[in-house]
DNA sequence: ATATGCGTTAATTAACTGTTTACAATATTA
DNA sequence: TAATATTGTAAACAGTTAATTAACGCATAT
């Protein structure tokens, strides 16, 4: 039952988190990665990878599996937003 | 102090919720994907996408998250391996 | 021998991250 | 006002990956 709204894009909770007087540039620069790169995170165009939430969690003094996790309730959200297919359940033998 | 040891391929897991009895090229129909495709996961040679974690849970029973989560610690696990750049922590006026 | 089924590999396609470079629009500052 | 900085976005490129179909090697059965 729970997680049933529509998770925030990981890029939109990391904004959060930036000092209110920080660039976009400058953030970058500490995480050590291109200006663009960060920006398409930040504006939900690129997902969060494995590397970014290391470095995340470095810069930030958080876990890594927090904003991966976020990153996999994202893709989730969206992946069930796309046809299913109609796969019927494994017939156990004796429960 | 959790999860300092090597985790698990998705896949090894899935293969243990295989029937014993059942062929991969059976799975593959009732997952409605191709024997390649269930071949390349449970051998470790692909990750395992949110659109899969959905039709598994939808064959096995169980939550999509479980299968996810176990990708994003395999991820997590091998990004660690890479040689981590030296990101200076934030500086945080008045913790 | 022939055919069928199985698992894996090869080749291809599509999508995505990340980089550099470039440009336009907006702010900030001298 | 004029110069500078910041931001978002786009294009081009490289590298990686998931998924597909085709093809291969191997086994088993007809």
């Amino acid at each position: 039952m729970s997680r049933m709204h529509n998770p925030a894009h990981p890029g939109e909770v990391l904004k959060e988190w930036l000092p209110e007087q920080m660039t976009v540039t400058q953030a970058a620069k500490e995480l050590q990665i291109s200006r663009v790169t960060l920006s398409k995170l930040l504006n939900g165009k690129a997902g969060l990878t494995a590397a970014m939430a290391l470095r995340l969690s470095a810069w930030l003094g958080t876990t890594p599996d927090v904003w991966l996790g976020m990153q996999t309730q994202w893709d989730l959200w969206q992946a069930k937003k796309l046809p299913k297919p109609d796969i019927k359940p494994l017939e156990r033998l004796q429960a």
